[in-house]
DNA sequence: GTCTATAAATGGATAGAC
DNA sequence: GTCTATCCATTTATAGAC
């Protein structure tokens, strides 16, 4: 029922119908996953004749592949701010905790991080691609800051590679696991600050020079 | 290809039509999720009847859920071993962690994981039997360890709950979040000792009463 | 229990008119 | 570009013989 994906131009204007199938598309591949989702079911949605639906994407296969990565991009956006500069690492990483946390507790991007992972064995190149705009970018990220710490003698991170994929888990662990699986966690947005915040202080206390 | 559920008894014997069917359905279910997987397929990789098939099991659905329903039961197999009593935390942490990988990065296991979390809306039994069973578990039995520590005073866990989820992120991320999204990750079972031992480091530095 | 054959429905994709 | 109507392949599930 979340539609994360809209044009960014003239979103006034009325919606033409090829941004009618996008919004209904959307919805539906993210509420019941691709095989599911037909595109009777689309074309209804969307108020729209299933003709018309290929007339603008001529396969399934490519209307799911064209909106997902459409979607893996507006996700990447926020992203490339840069780590930094700050004074102090604990800001550095509090900042990066509570992005990811913000980032990973909103409705539609937990749905977004759903479907991708259930399709990523038959779109290997859209799991690919959500991973190097998003997790994977911010792993990048925190491995070259956390070598540079240490390089810096400010922290001490020996394999800053680990190191890094370690604050991942710490900080997206408690709101992952049990979602994955269960749909719900025990921990919520609400807690997203004290949450970054013990995960920032473990990380921190186990990694001085 | 791989076939985690094996009936107990009688192994040795000739495997009943009911016995292909299952290994069968087993890995193709597995192989490529509910939805894709047709039960002229089983039937083909069974090499039995279609007929038979549903002699056996009254519909689709009713197979998955069984199949999964039972190798989640394969999966608990272990885990109910008690978590002490041992000298030290590290050393019941430690345990913990290392099983905890094992299983993780199991290639049988990975794929069971991937198939629950994908099917996991349409089937949500499932995927909530999983979560009871295997990491919901484990999150609960290292709570209540966490909790009895700080209560004599030997940890300082304050909200054992939290601390408890991070320990599982700590431990299963670098395994977990890029396999989900990329199919395979920078470490591997190989790496499996060292990720069990770096993460119970960081845990018990910033758990000290 | 097991098979071949088939029913009944659905889904992806297209034809051709407007 | 858009629509109605339709083709064709596939899929779940069942009938009935052995």
């Amino acid at each position: 029922m979340v539609n994360i994906l809209e044009t960014a131009e003239e979103t006034v204007a009325k919606p033409t119908k090829r941004d009618q199938i996008v919004a209904a598309a959307c919805d539906l591949f993210l509420e019941q996953g691709y095989e599911i989702t037909s595109m009777d079911a689309i074309a209804a949605e969307a108020k729209v004749s299933k003709r018309t639906v290929y007339s603008h994407f001529q396969s399934k296969q490519f209307l799911f592949s064209e909106i997902m990565g459409e979607m893996c991009e507006r996700f990447g956006d926020g992203t490339t701010a840069e780590l930094g500069p700050s004074p102090s690492p604990r800001e550095v990483l509090l900042q990066a905790a509570k992005f990811m946390l913000v980032r990973i507790t909103e409705p539609g991007i937990q749905s977004l991080m759903r479907t991708i992972i259930k399709e990523s064995t038959q779109f290997p190149e859209i799991g690919q691609r959500f991973w190097e705009i998003g997790p994977g970018h911010m792993w990048v990220r925190i491995t070259e800051y956390l070598r540079e710490q240490h390089r810096l003698g400010v922290l001490n991170v020996p394999d800053p590679e680990l190191s890094s994929a370690q604050f991942q888990g710490l900080v997206a662990g408690p709101h992952f696991l049990a979602t994955l699986f269960t749909g719900r966690s025990r921990w919520s947005a609400a807690d997203a600050d004290r949450t970054a915040e013990r995960a920032v202080e473990i990380f921190l206390a186990s990694h001085q020079p």
